[in-house]
DNA sequence: TGCACCTATATGTAAAACACACATGAGATT
DNA sequence: AATCTCATGTGTGTTTTACATATAGGTGCA
């Protein structure tokens, strides 16, 4: 479960740069490293695993949530720009709702916490 | 990452049972299954695993964070009550500011989705 | 020219967190 | 004696996250 000594918290929410993505991608569309880039201050990670930000990206291909081009004509390496879809921008509406919901969950812990 | 089909999404805290056991014990000892019962309205999750729960408790206690002694003298199965340490004190003192941050996160996200 | 560095995309794999299934036993009810 | 609730646990698989490494184009500079 968890090592022993080593009970640093961090509260964090599960998969969150995942609705990061698709609100960043809402916004204009973008490269992978682009997203890495900007994904920390929305989040307040303070940084984002960049193998797995890759795999996220392509399994919201996959599903339909955001499409895929290669960029041509640009200087420096190749970039995949990344554009949302009708169906990711849904999921995005999904997400802000669970968020919402689970914020709620954190307020009544933190009104408990304080005794009210 | 996600099985292909299944965006279903939540947004939960990590391991939110945890502060949630010790706000619990911080209002009062308790046995396992007494906690088990009285979590969902605190983390706003259907239900928590009971395996997973136990073995929590046992790992807070390792750390000294919580107290355990069999209850004596009382009928039906025996039980194992919690109590919670002055360390475990600290730890909800943590858990709550991370909540906090997590919380200001959640708020910074919906108003940027929200355009604001 | 050689090498360090930044941009950019990816794979491999281990660890942590969570979910699902099952085992054990006391005591009450039918 | 079978079944139900209370109560505590173990075993194990799946999902999510973390850490490490690979590949490759382009820039700066010694």
């Amino acid at each position: 479960m968890v090592r022993p000594g080593h009970w640093g918290v961090r509260a964090r929410v599960e998969r969150f740069s995942e609705p990061a993505l698709l609100l960043l991608l809402r916004e204009r569309p973008a490269h992978g490293y682009e997203l890495l880039e900007a994904l920390p201050p929305l989040t307040g990670e303070a940084r984002v695993d960049m193998g797995n930000l890759y795999r996220v990206l392509r399994a919201l291909e996959e599903d339909g949530l955001v499409t895929s081009r290669w960029e041509a004509g640009e200087p420096g390496p190749a970039k995949r720009t990344y554009e949302l879809t009708t169906a990711g921008r849904r999921l995005l509406d999904e997400w802000a709702a669970a968020l919402r919901r689970s914020r709620d969950h954190i307020d009544t812990f933190l009104d408990r916490f304080e005794g009210r």
